[in-house]
DNA sequence: CATCACCCAATTTTT
DNA sequence: TTGGGTGATG
């Protein structure tokens, strides 16, 4: 290999096959603005070069201008792929590569978002830039018709659909969902796809009953799929490697097609991933990966950070480029994160050469809501000093932490979004409306129907669905191709029968209407259906925002509709265009980070996870604590590492400031729970942070912070002996010295560290520690309670 | 066959 | 606290 970016053969040999296409060379700009390396990663034309960019090091610059100069050094823009972790980068990236050579992206068709994809794929003028997902789903649109069984318009199943399938799959194996919970199974599922383990070999495997028997799931899983041309969110990549493997000629088109590899967010590509990339670049070589092993946060997803080393071995001769002077934050941030990261591949140290800011802060509250009301008033503060609400971002471990800080949000009226969680999409209702459009057009996706076979109840119940269902399988054919039969519809009786008949008529009907603008198909199937009056009468109280949602669902294809408009003709060999597999191959494959805009007034809430590649000037992460950072369920040392990239990532969102915050008191499902601060605090202190002692209730002992800290010492949960107190209990009235009268409403803890919820007449909740507030029991539970 | 009431279990992160 | 699953009733 060779030294810093230099090609080893130091001439760039001329990588741009020769197809006729037309040239659109612009001479190449000088570029100032990049620094030594950055301009670096930009001028290597050819042969393979590996970028590593620590947070805020100006990557996605370094990818837009590298994409510009191919472009202006004669790579015709279409052989160009880059590939993204979302959507919305894609989108983002692909908006500022048109910036850079003098397109304005604005003026030429307005939005794209996550369309991004599908306009590199339809416009010989651009980039394709997409995320492997999207790039594979429209791939197999062209191709995966040499795959038995699968055809065309094969359905995507996102993980709704997938856990019914596993439901199915369990009915037919007779095996019981409480030992084999159809989560679970998936999760094996997918780690045996992510290591390209056939169903047979994972079933050779198995050792245990419980695995032979997930094998056996797995394999009748995947029939299930093959046989109603659907494919999962694995299948994507899977089959794309499979095609690439075995159609020569699929494989030799590709590469043609696809002369220059830009992959980013490398540390957190799965074995499929690379292989596609291989797979498409060994030939020509010219392939550039970034990314940073410091955030590697996907493992759990099947993603390696060892790709990097298969990149180093597999691809000899690649130029190496590290961006370590970080652009974004403050030193007190950089260099409070970096001690959480040992940083891999040597030398890779991140600095900056911004000025001095505040130091990172860590502040004690005492429960989740005083939480919320902490970040409340440190909003309400930034807002006074002149920060946009969108420059602010909440990001947390769990998407359950999201409840008590939006509930606060909404009562002192802060505009907030909330990124993820409930996946619109994911929806009841709008997946029922999206299964009747699946099920009138594709005979073969029987999940869909069997979703809305009784829904809204037309007497098909459960014994006339399996006979329905039997009387199918003995003729060999689908469920969607039986109810089209008006033979098979006589094999039930009655109500049924009737039901049947009508849910015929009515998919037939829509499916006559497959030409007609997808709004109207989408409100067609709501009607016709009886789906609207439906939701109206059985579910009065959520009909409107039920409602709404699925009129969003229609401005959602609407917009896709739109944008296919705008579109230049088809080229030859595209996939198709018709507008439902469009719009449903997007809605399967939006990310939840698709949907931060971050135009909008709004502060921003989202998962430490999603909030990848994004930066705000003020974060705040809340629940920075033992069992959530790190998360309990990940107690191995590898995987406590990647809990602590995590926080390095989370930490490192932020330009100008990041509070941490803990709480003394979380409440989870059944009360409240002591916590404590998370281990990793350990490993910050020092420089560049402030550690803050708890100031919120009153009743709360100072928190114990490990390390080094400005806490005074006392530890609120000691260990040590203590007489159990039977009187404090949840109902019984206390008087409190200061706070008056109130009722316990809950306690946790025993002894010294008992802990009470008391709900005073005059001061609202508080949580006290028995042992050390001045109260006195004034009387039994059962007593007069006061009102509500 | 549909509806309702009750009980229990669940909580990581996501394309 | 929620959602889903079950069982009794109409």
């Amino acid at each position: 290999m060779s030294e810093d970016g230099v090609p080893k053969d130091g001439v760039p040999k001329d990588g741009v096959p020769k197809d006729g296409l037309p040239d659109r060379a612009l001479p190449p700009r000088p570029r100032p603005d990049l620094n030594e390396s950055q301009k670096r990663a930009v001028i290597h034309r050819d042969g393979p070069i590996l970028v590593i960019a620590g947070p805020g090091s100006g990557k996605t610059r370094v990818m837009t201008h590298r994409i510009a100069h191919l472009i202006e050094t004669g790579v015709p823009a279409h052989q160009i792929l880059a590939i993204t972790f979302t959507n919305k980068a894609a989108g983002e990236m692909l908006r500022r590569t048109l910036l850079h050579i003098g397109i304005d992206p604005d003026l030429e068709e307005g939005r794209y978002g996550s369309h991004a994809g599908m306009w590199g794929e339809m416009d010989q003028a651009r980039p394709v830039i997409s995320t492997f997902h999207s790039f594979c789903a429209r791939f197999l649109r062209r191709e995966i018709y040499r795959l038995e069984p699968y055809a065309l318009d094969y359905t995507i199943y996102d993980t709704v659909d997938q856990r019914e399938v596993v439901g199915d799959v369990l009915g037919q194996l007779s095996l019981d969902r409480t030992s084999f919970p159809p989560r679970a199974a998936l999760s094996s599922i997918s780690r045996w796809k992510n290591k390209m383990v056939s169903p047979a070999e994972a079933a050779a495997d198995a050792h245990t009953f419980h695995d032979r028997e997930t094998a056996r799931i797995f394999g009748a899983y995947q029939a299930e799929l093959e046989a109603r041309n659907a494919v999962d969110f694995d299948d994507l990549l899977l089959l794309t490697v499979r095609l690439l493997r075995e159609c020569p000629d699929v494989l030799e088109r590709a590469r043609r097609r696809h002369g220059y590899l830009l992959i980013d967010e490398f540390q957190d590509t799965n074995r499929p991933q690379y292989l596609i990339a291989r797979l498409l670049a060994e030939e020509h070589q010219n392939l550039c990966i970034t990314g940073d092993p410091d955030q590697s946060i996907y493992s759990w997803r099947g993603a390696s950070a060892e790709n990097f080393l298969r990149f180093r071995e597999e691809f000899p001769g690649h130029a190496v480029v590290h961006l370590s002077q970080n652009y974004r934050s403050t030193p007190q941030i950089i260099s409070v994160a970096s001690r959480l990261t040992g940083g891999e591949f040597g030398e890779r140290a991140l600095f900056t050469e911004n000025p001095d800011g505040e130091n990172v802060l860590v502040r004690q509250v005492s429960d989740e809501r005083a939480e919320a009301r902490e970040i409340v008033s440190q909003i309400a503060a930034w807002r006074h000093d002149g920060t946009e609400p969108n420059e602010i971002a909440i990001l947390y471990r769990l998407n359950s932490l999201s409840r008590a800080i939006e509930e606060e949000f909404v009562r002192q009226r802060v505009p907030y979004a909330v990124i993820g969680g409930t996946a619109f999409y994911q929806r009841r209702e709008v997946k029922d409306v999206l299964a009747y459009l699946r099920a009138a057009h594709f005979v073969r996706d029987d999940l869909a129907l069997r979703r809305i076979i009784n829904t809204p109840a037309r007497g098909v119940g459960k014994v006339s669905l399996e006979r329905f269902e039997d009387a199918a399988r003995d003729r060999g054919i689908t469920l969607g191709e039986a109810i089209r039969d008006a033979e098979l519809r006589a094999t039930v009786r009655g109500k049924a029968k009737k039901g049947l008949e009508e849910l015929a008529a009515t998919l037939a009907a829509l499916e006559e209407g497959r030409t007609r603008p997808l709004p109207d198909q989408i409100a067609d199937a709501t009607e016709r259906s009886g789906y609207r009056a439906h939701l109206r009468q059985s579910e009065a109280e959520t009909a409107d925002e039920r409602l709404r949602n699925i009129e969003e669902l229609a401005t959602a294809a609407a917009e896709t509709e739109e944008i296919l408009k705008f579109a230049p003709p088809p080229t030859e060999g595209e996939p198709s265009r018709e507008p439902l597999l469009v719009f449903l191959e997007r809605v399967a494959l939006v990310a939840d980070a698709d949907f931060h805009t971050g135009r909008e007034d709004r502060v921003s809430m989202m998962t430490l996870h999603a909030a990848k590649g994004l930066e705000f000037d003020r974060v705040v992460i809340p629940g920075v604590e033992e069992t959530l950072i790190p998360h309990s369920r990940r107690d191995e040392p590898e995987d406590t590492d990647e809990e602590r990239r995590l926080l390095f990532v989370g930490i490192t969102r932020a330009r100008q400031t990041a509070v941490l915050l803990h709480a003394a008191w979380r409440r989870r499902y059944q009360g409240p729970e002591p916590r404590i601060p998370s281990s990793f605090f350990d490993e910050i202190v020092g420089d560049g942070i402030t550690f803050e002692p708890l100031a919120d209730t009153f009743g709360d002992g100072p928190g114990r912070i490990r390390g080094n800290t400005v806490y005074d010492g006392a530890d609120p949960f000691p260990a040590e002996a203590y007489e159990e107190d039977d009187e404090l209990i949840t109902g019984a009235w206390i008087e409190h010295d200061l706070l008056g009268r109130g009722v316990i409403t809950a306690t946790s803890g025993l002894g010294n560290s008992k802990r009470i919820s008391v709900q005073f007449v005059e001061h609202g909740s508080k949580q006290l520690v028995a042992s050390y507030a001045p109260l006195r029991i004034i009387a039994p539970p059962d007593d007069v309670l006061f009102g509500e």
